[in-house]
DNA sequence: AATTCGTGGGT
DNA sequence: TACCCAAGAAT
């Protein structure tokens, strides 16, 4: 069954001009607005995933700044890419932005592609990055979905479906199709989530100033603060580590680069002891048999406590000297003050490196 | 479809 | 304090 929550009369073109018109007076002056680059539209998107612009801003000066073009972020090294991601959060991200951005080099000539179908079988290019490249850079009448937009026609079209639900998205995307500008598909795009940004958040919507109150069911109804349905997460794991701070005799730290899948992937840290399976007494010997190095512990320097999206790492970090063995871990290894500037950390270990500058200072 | 994937700011 | 939330995608 298809529901259309587009009512027969909704007046599509006076509401498509009061977005526009708003969007294009009050929009706020962004960096990623100073042109219609593909590649600069392209990172900004990547990088607005989940994360707010005054976030981003800072990052996407220094991205295109050592990135400039999609060739100088094809060739260079991943560990240069995290570094300039660090911080950021969702590191996968980076990582397949890069390896797109060489699909691109390869296939595409260097020219991001203008079509729904080669942007979407690019990594990281999902259904609303995908809209939003074509609308923004290309001009396309494509619907460019993401939380605002739910939350803003949620709103305006009194949609009742939970928005936490992937199928709701497709809703949302055939209003859009149905409503959008093709005079300014990138400015009515831009404009939805704009509104939602500054005048239809979350919590207290402004709708005394909205530019589109005449057309939304919800504030009619004395509804927007009930909408959109949301259904909340589910409670997060709590896990628990000792972190090793260990120092060698040449007054290095030992680091080691993270797995390439999973959680804060190709990042590095110090080693970590599940304190779920070891205690202070039984982790030299644990260490010993992982690392193949006899290590004393000497103090808890600090605590860390770290919430990630969907668990909680809870880190005891403790200061350990090398007494003997050899290293025989290959992504291990020990790493000087000085190179430790180089290498991507996730904040939860960027929350020990004052610990570790004292250590080895 | 439900989980996994970061982080910092707002209330 | 303890949530909630943000220009989502991959699995």
């Amino acid at each position: 069954m298809t529901i259309s929550f587009l009512p027969k009369q909704f007046p599509i073109h006076a509401f498509q001009e009061a977005l526009v018109s708003w969007f294009k007076l009050e929009q706020r002056d962004l960096p990623w607005r100073k042109d219609q680059d593909p590649y600069k539209v392209w990172v900004s998107e990547i990088m607005l995933q989940q994360t707010k612009v005054d976030t981003v801003i800072p990052y996407f000066y220094r991205f295109l700044d050592k990135f400039p073009t999609p060739e100088s972020l094809a060739n260079a090294d991943e560990q240069e890419v995290l570094k300039a991601w660090e911080g950021l959060g969702y590191y996968s991200r980076a990582r397949n932005l890069q390896s797109a951005v060489k699909e691109v080099m390869e296939n595409y000539g260097g020219k991001v592609p203008n079509n729904p179908k080669e942007l979407g079988n690019l990594k990281g290019v999902g259904p609303y990055t995908k809209g939003a490249i074509l609308s923004i850079a290309f001009g396309q009448p494509e619907p460019a979905v993401d939380g605002n937009v739910m939350r803003v026609f949620s709103r305006i079209f009194k949609v009742e479906e939970d928005i936490a639900k992937p199928k709701t998205r497709k809703i949302h995307e055939d209003l859009v199709r149905s409503v959008i500008s093709k005079e300014d598909p990138s400015a009515f795009n831009q404009g939805l989530m704009e509104l939602g940004a500054l005048i239809c958040k979350p919590r207290n919507p402004d709708c005394l100033l909205c530019p589109v109150q005449e057309y939304c069911m919800a504030y009619e109804q004395g509804l927007e603060d009930i909408l959109p349905i949301k259904t909340k997460a589910k409670s997060q794991r709590v896990e628990p580590y000792a972190a090793l701070l260990i120092k060698n005799e040449r007054n290095e730290v030992l680091v080691q680069k993270r797995p390439e899948k999973g959680l804060l992937a190709n990042l590095y840290e110090f080693p970590m002891a599940s304190l779920k399976d070891l205690d202070l007494t039984t982790i030299p010997n644990w260490f010993y048999g992982e690392y193949g190095l006899h290590i004393d512990i000497i103090q808890k320097e600090t605590v860390v406590k770290h919430v990630f999206s969907h668990l909680t790492w809870e880190l005891d970090a403790y200061s350990a000297t090398v007494q003997s063995g050899k290293l025989d871990v290959g992504p291990a290894t020990f790493c000087s003050l000085k190179d430790l500037e180089l290498l991507p950390f996730p904040v939860s270990h960027q929350k020990l490196l004052p610990f570790v500058k004292t250590l080895l200072t």
